[in-house]
Order: C-alpha cells, then sequence, then structure tokens
DNA sequence: CTCCCAGTCTGAAACGTTACAGGTAGGCTA
DNA sequence: TAGCCTACCTGTAACGTTTCAGACTGGGAG
C-alpha cells in the first residue's frame, strides 16, 4: 500500500509562485486560476469570480480572463473545488448487479451520459450484490458524501432508501414510483397502460383465458401497476384472469419456462398471455412451445421489450417497447435539477406503450 | 462515540487540547483527521501515519488511533487526499455508447465492480457517442487527471489510445490486444482458438464449406484473431471458406439477416458457419430461415456468445461462451496492479472457449 | 474641502490530507 | 559528563478553490 502513490509521475519541483514573481509559464503543468492570474496581472480571488461572472467583476475584465483561460484550456480543478464546497460533480448510478440477458443496465447508463457529456458531471456506477442490502451503497454515499445526486432502480411501494435520502435532503431520482406521500423525482414506464392496452388487444382478438407474467408477487411497484392494468381489461372484458403464481422479476428463466410448460399443458390454459419483460418472453415461449403449442396459433403472446429482440426471436410475438435509454434521460435531467433545488413534483414523469 | 471520556493518564497531553483550537466535539460531522487527533491527543500528522501503519509510530499509539478511527467510523476525504497527492482513487471504463442487445457493457461493469469493491477506488463510466473521436474521452480524462486508471475497450492493432495512454505514463488495461510492439496491460478471449476449434468441429461434422461472420474488416484486432483460427483450419481441413464480405462489427443485425439470405440462396452456400457474436448469430438465423433452410439440418452454426441466449434462440446452435464479467475482473484486476507499479507484462492474460 | 459611495479588485483563511523538517526524551557510548 | 542515537511525535506548508473582510480608486454630494 506504500507503493501505491509511486506511479504519481513525479518530478513536481516546480518553482513555485510565491510573494515574489518567479516566472512560471504554462509549462507541462495543468494551468490553474493562479496560472491564470498571474498572466492577467490579477489576483486569483478575482479570476475565480471573473470566470463565474461574477457582478462585481468589470466586464473588460471578465471578458479578459474568460479569453485566457478558454485559451490555455483552463479546466478547474474537482478536487480543489470538492474540497472547498463539498461539491462532487458526481451523479452515483445505484442499481443491482443481477446478471441480465438484455441490455438493460448499458441503456440506462448511456441515456444517463448522454445528458452529463453537456455538464460538469461525472457518472459512477455502484452495484450491490443480489445478497447484499440495497441500503448499502445508499449508506455509504451519504455517508461519504461521494456524490451529489443519486440514480435508482427497483423501487419498491415502500422504499427504504427513498425515506432515506429524503430525510438526508439528498438528491435522487428513482426509477420507478413509490407509494408512501413522499414526493420525489422519479421517471416510470406507464406500466398501467401497457398492461391495460396489451391485454386489451387480447381481448379484442377474442381471447377469453389470459395470463400475465409475472405477477404481483415481487416487492417492486411497477407490478402492482401491471396488476391494476391487467385487472380493469379483464374485468372490462369479462375475461378470465390466469394466475401464474410465484413468478417474479428475480426468477430464472429456467424456472419460468418449466413454470409455463406445466401451465400450458393444464386443462385451463390461457390463450392470451402477457409478459413484461422480452427476456421472460423468451423463457415463456420455450415453455409454450414445450407444452407443444404455438404462438400465434394456439396463443397470442404480447410482452413488453427493452431492446428489440423478439422480434428476431419470434415474430408472432406482440411487442411493446419501453426505451431505457430515454429513461436514463428524463432520470438525469431530473436529478440534475433536483439538485439545482427544482421542486420534486415537477420532476416526475411517465412514459407510455409504444407499439 | 464510546471513546469520548477516555484521555488516558498523561498531564502533557491537556496542553494540546486547551492550547490552541476551540474544543470541537464530534458532533453531526463527518469525522476527520483533527476529530481523531483531538480525541487521541495526538497531532493530525501522528494520526495520518498511524492509519497507515508508519513504522516511526509507536506500536501501542498505532493501535488507540486505529481503534479510534474504527469506532468513530473515519473515512478519508477523498478531495482532501486528491487535492495533496493528486491520487483519484477512481477507475474510468472508456467504451462507446453503441446500442447492443445483449448486456455486454453491464457485465462489464459488474465485473469491475466486483474487484474495485474491495479497494477505495470508485468506477466512472465515459461513454463516447459512435460518430465521436475514441480519443476524446481519453485526453479528456488525462488532460484533467480524472482517474488513476483507465479501462478500454474495442481495442485496434494500431491503437492511438494505447500511443498516447503509454506515452503519458498513464496506467490502463484493454479488453483485447494490440500489434503495436507496445507491452500493455490486457485481456482477451483467445478469438484464434475459438475459430480454430468452432470450425474443427464443423470440419469434423463432415462439412466442405465454412463461412465465418464477422469477417476481418474490422479495424479491430481480435478479428485478425478469428481469422487466422479459422484460415488455419480451414487449410488442415482441407476445406472452402466462403467469404461474407463487408461484415464488420458494427454492421446493423438487418443487413447481416440481408446480407446471409443472399449468401444461402446462392449456388455455392456454405454448409457450416461460424461466428463471433450472439447478437449475430441471431440475425443470420433470421437469414438463414429466410433462404428457407434449417439449422442443425442445411447448415450447421456454431456462435460465440457472451450471454446464454442462444440456446433459448435455436437450441441446434453450438455455442462457446465468452465470460464478460470475468474478463471485467481480470481488467479491473490489472489496471489496479499496473497503478502499483507492477511490469505490464505481468499484467496480461487470456481467456479460452469454453462449449 | 471633506466625506461617502459604488465599482473593482485584493490577501488571508479554510476545506482535509500528506511531506518535510524538525523536536524531545531517554538511553547508550566514549 | 558530554555527545549521540533511536524512537516517537509535532507544526508548518502546500495542493486549488471559494468566501470573507477589507482596500483602493474616482467621482458625486454636502
Amino acid at each position: 500500500m506504500a507503493l501505491i502513490g509511486q506511479q504519481n509521475m513525479s518530478t513536481k519541483d516546480l518553482k513555485r509562485v510565491s510573494g515574489s514573481e518567479a516566472v512560471e509559464l504554462p509549462e507541462g503543468e495543468r494551468p490553474t486560476l493562479k496560472t491564470i492570474a498571474f498572466m492577467a496581472g490579477l489576483g486569483v480571488t478575482t479570476v475565480s469570480r471573473a470566470l463565474k461572472d461574477a457582478p462585481e467583476i468589470g466586464r473588460a475584465t471578465k471578458n479578459r480572463v474568460q479569453l485566457i483561460a478558454k485559451q490555455i484550456g483552463y479546466r478547474p480543478n474537482r478536487a480543489g473545488v470538492r474540497l472547498r464546497t463539498g461539491k462532487t460533480n458526481v451523479i452515483s448510478l445505484v442499481l443491482n448487479a443481477q446478471s441480465e440477458i438484455m441490455g438493460l443496465t448499458s441503456n440506462m447508463v448511456y441515456g444517463i451520459s448522454e445528458i452529463l457529456s453537456q455538464t460538469p458531471y461525472h457518472l459512477t456506477v455502484t452495484p450491490y450484490s443480489v445478497e447484499n442490502d440495497p441500503m448499502q451503497p445508499i449508506r455509504y454515499i451519504v455517508e461519504t458524501g461521494s456524490a451529489d445526486g443519486i440514480i435508482m432502480s427497483r423501487t419498491e411501494p415502500d422504499d427504504a432508501r427513498v425515506r432515506y435520502l429524503t430525510e438526508h435532503g439528498i438528491p435522487f431520482a428513482t426509477h420507478g414510483r413509490t407509494e408512501m406521500g413522499i414526493e420525489h423525482p422519479f421517471h416510470d414506464f406507464d406500466n398501467e397502460a401497457f398492461a391495460y392496452k396489451s391485454t386489451k388487444s387480447l381481448l379484442i382478438k377474442g381471447h377469453k383465458k389470459i395470463a400475465m407474467v409475472a405477477g404481483p408477487t415481487s416487492a417492486v411497484t411497477y407490478h402492482r401497476h401491471l396488476d391494476r392494468g391487467f385487472s380493469r381489461a379483464i374485468e372490462e372484458g369479462g375475461a378470465q384472469a390466469i394466475l401464474v403464481p410465484d413468478i417474479d422479476v428475480d426468477t430464472s428463466l429456467e424456472c419460468i419456462r418449466d413454470r409455463m410448460e406445466e401451465i400450458m399443458s393444464g386443462r385451463n390454459r390461457p390463450d392470451g398471455i402477457v409478459c413484461c419483460s422480452g427476456s421472460a418472453a423468451i423463457a415463456l415461449v420455450a415453455g409454450i412451445e414445450a407444452a407443444g403449442l404455438k404462438i400465434g396459433r394456439d396463443v397470442d403472446l404480447v410482452s413488453k421489450q427493452s431492446t428489440d429482440i423478439l422480434k428476431w426471436f419470434r415474430p408472432e410475438i406482440i411487442v411493446f417497447n419501453e426505451d431505457i435509454r430515454h429513461a436514463g434521460r428524463e432520470l438525469a435531467r431530473a436529478v440534475l435539477r433536483r439538485i439545482e433545488g427544482v421542486d420534486a413534483r415537477e420532476l416526475q414523469s411517465l412514459s407510455y406503450p409504444e407499439e
């Protein structure tokens, strides 16, 4: 551990500008406020203020300083700013490191980055393993002050993280909604609308026995929305809902397939299925086909997908798309504006299923 | 907290306490070296050194200081360390923000995080858009000193980023190899072995006209390896290589399918195909089936995959697995050890195709 | 002529850390 | 007894930034 700092390309012995004029030109080293101050013949304070357009600095001076800064490619030292102000200029994406088949995480990351790339913010990713407490990374970030804002997913109706962050006044945005009477920034896909529309589309095709996967077993909020939309459509259509028990967002694909085969081999099998994730749909299909049935003939399947894969898999599947990259953009925008102090209620958005 | 009263024995300690600073008890604020120094009745310098087990600090003192630090949950302030030492404790993952169907990026991120979670390092992700210069994020990181080490992918035989980082002495590790006479840390999947083995397996099945997708059109190094393994196996087996021109790592799936359909409808169509990515395989299958052929009957397909999806898609596809999460772990380990000063040649690893 | 004010600019201090150059006490050598 | 060494510990300065409390103009008011 004594070795760690050693890579740090030494030769730091540069003549320092102390009180008098030890001439230091923009050689090798990164320019700082001091460099600009020296070049402009001003004090560091003035330069600092000039660069942020403070009103007590003359127009001419500001222009001059800003010109120099641009010319020599000045970039504020993040450590300096952070130490002095506590502002990290970091947004942390907290997610669970579950293996996933589709590029869900990637698209979220890319969406967020798209927004952050036009700001001084950096993005750090903090996964937590499935067996760990989801609160742990959150606590770490808050206790060490290592980010100005947090984006997280797998939001639950009563979410301990939301409560904790709200109590501590840390800006955050969630992918998904809560139901705990706390107003906070979020972005969510309207899963109720999806479930409703997709169930409807099955009803219109004349199906009468409809199943939804995965059901409301899970702790995650959006399953409640799915259930709501599903139940509403079922009721309106006077159809029968077939239950698919014990499947949630973490159920393995193998398990989904087996469960599905079982159900599709039973005598009360559904003629229409609503599925809420692309990967689950793939397992469903395997189960259905293992039961000797065929999508689009014996049973219709409508699924949400966050990546355009199902059309390659079985073109017969009816798909609705959830744009995760867009979610990433929305969440990034929300958390940034929250940091600026915008009211949480203005930072809540939904996106709607598109066929 | 429990240790507050613990001002033990000596009388001379008191002079420090009453001597200069205002008495500042461990309030809501985060503890710093000063807090510990006050509690232990020592100087900040001593505490700093005691915490890193410096030899010039007495055993007893070290134990005492470390105990206090643990008790009050002391965490070094990253900004302080970074400002003073230049060490950021950040690893940056630089990747291109191409949409991807499989969870390639995610698994890389998770693999890296697995390693970093046991260290003080954080992971930042810096995507660059496809139309941008790949050098841009690299330059940014180096110029602003915003990471201690870099991990990057899409490595090319003559890679400008590798040259630049080597010249600047910045630790990095690449996913994939270069061919430019510069020794640097890398992890790579042995694509030559994969191409050789998979082509062999087709030869053994009696196939005589074999195609490989994607071909060596791409700038990325690993296509050369694929080509080498493929050619070697073809030569040994006295088979015929069917060319699939103009397909590279960035070709859209639609385009791959169309090209494939065309080729499979031609009169000199292959009876065996080697494919180097799961998503390309999906498009290939579509093309093959559009030509009215069937995998496993008219043509055999062997593909690499980085996520276990092909078995769901067409179980007839013969698969080899590339473990991206493992690659992430290897790369993280490599860049960390490089930061510690380990020779680059000791930080080069390959992983081998597994069926 | 003085006084005050607005408009500009400034040095010092502080954030938390580590490197440097000592300092002190006690014991051992000569 | 003086001198020196070892084992521990210490204060100060510095990293780059922002905030605080001035300080210096020139000019207008009294």
